[in-house]
DNA sequence: GGTGATTGTGGGTAATTGTGGGTAAAACAA
DNA sequence: TTGTTTTACCCACAATTACCCACAATCACC
């Protein structure tokens, strides 16, 4: 499982360097071998070890073509999943229409999320944060079964 | 299964580079021989290899005919489906009656979709993509069963 | 606190890839 | 047949990407 947080800089060729305690685990484990897409919930970027996203795949495989949202999800994710390796300096190099997408600028953040990690610009980032956090506190919400029932 | 995201051009003879990292497997698999056809869901253009559309084709056999979305499906898709093969450039040529139907212009984008490729305007491409990204995204719309239990 | 190793960042160069157009062969119409 | 349009094949340029090397900031260790 993927955890932790990391500010990292995007360089004018786009490329973004993967924190240094991954690395090993990600080269051993699928030879380097990396896809990124977007995430269709936010404004940010989902990184796969190359064997997690092919399981995903398989789970999106699954969902109907007749079923809306379930096709464009499928057609969102899989679309624009791009295959990418890490350099010999440990970067991947992060499509334009993927940088646009997350609207990644000079600094961006990268947030291990268990079997992936998040991509976001920095600013967007902070300001999502701090929206969540204000909701989250706000107890006037109701909460779903799954979170009243969560003991962390 | 194919994936990923291009923006290429349509030239004035009406060719597209399919990218070069696709090439090789569309090659070795099919000798290059592929199967362009419309979308019946959208107004874009569906690029399978021969022997994914051979498959296709047996499933279209077994619509019934005295169903008639199935009857039209039927008839679009094999009616309109038309052979091509990459030239030494690795391009296609898309018949002139596909092109109108997908109204392509001069700038277009692949997407790898599982077993075919799709074939957009890029500016249509990207009209549906916001409008759909808004959807998902909408909380307030109920996510179907399969969306709901689903991790990614 | 100084020193050395590691990590993150930037940029140059060479190879690859996408694009456009010229020309010849083929298909079609008159 | 002849003339016209369409398609296939070829070459060439421009932009992008992959690969390499180098520096600077950070961290760990003595």
């Amino acid at each position: 499982m993927f955890r932790g947080f990391s500010t990292l800089s995007v360089d004018s060729k786009g490329r973004l360097a993967i924190p240094s305690r991954y690395r090993e685990r990600l080269s051993s484990e699928t030879g380097g071998c990396l896809v990124l897409t977007l995430n269709p919930m936010d404004r940010s970027l989902w990184l796969y070890p190359l064997i997690e996203w092919e399981f995903i795949e398989t789970k999106l495989a699954d969902l109907s073509d007749f079923e809306k949202q379930g096709r464009r999800t499928k057609q969102m994710m899989r679309g624009y999943a791009a295959d990418c390796q890490l350099d010999a300096q440990g970067r991947i190099l992060i499509p334009q229409e993927l940088r646009d997408y997350a609207q990644l600028k000079k600094q961006a953040v990268i947030l291990g999320q268990g079997n992936k990690f998040e991509i976001w610009d920095e600013n967007a980032w902070r300001e999502q944060r701090d929206q969540w956090l204000e909701q989250i506190g706000d107890e006037s919400g109701e909460p779903s079964d799954a979170l009243r029932s969560l003991s962390l």
